[in-house]
DNA sequence: ACGGTGACGCTCA
DNA sequence: TTGAGCGCCACCG
């Protein structure tokens, strides 16, 4: 639980708003959205956002990973993102996404 | 204001 | 190929 004021900066909103355009089916990559809200060296602190997304279910984090289709980490834990995406429609083996070159925006 | 931390990325051995 | 180290930027106490 975290306080009222909570507040996204400006950095964070820009993340949040790349993130939610990502379409079902299909992922991201911090690098991706970093360089996206004009931070491509900030990989770290989009990854940094979406650990403290305030909207949870509006924002697909789950949906964001590492550069080359490595799945990266999630709040709730690695297994439980896996099991997400595996939902979407996305195919993963040893932690990494199959076909992630076709399926990254 | 300063220093430490982290859901990353790239290079080197 | 796989593993380890360094660099980057933004957020928090």
């Amino acid at each position: 639980m975290k306080s009222k004021k909570d507040k996204t900066t400006r950095f964070q909103d820009l993340v949040y708003a790349a993130t939610r355009n990502i379409p079902k089916g299909k992922v991201s990559t911090y690098g991706n959205i970093a360089r996206k809200i004009g931070n491509p060296r900030s990989a770290r602190s989009v990854g940094n956002a979406l650990n403290r997304n305030p909207f949870a279910p509006k924002v697909p984090c789950h949906r964001v990973v590492r550069n080359g289709g490595l799945v990266g980490g999630f709040a709730g834990g690695q297994e439980k993102k896996i099991k997400i995406l595996k939902k979407e429609g996305l195919k993963i083996i040893d932690r990494k996404l199959v076909e992630f070159r076709k399926i990254v925006v």
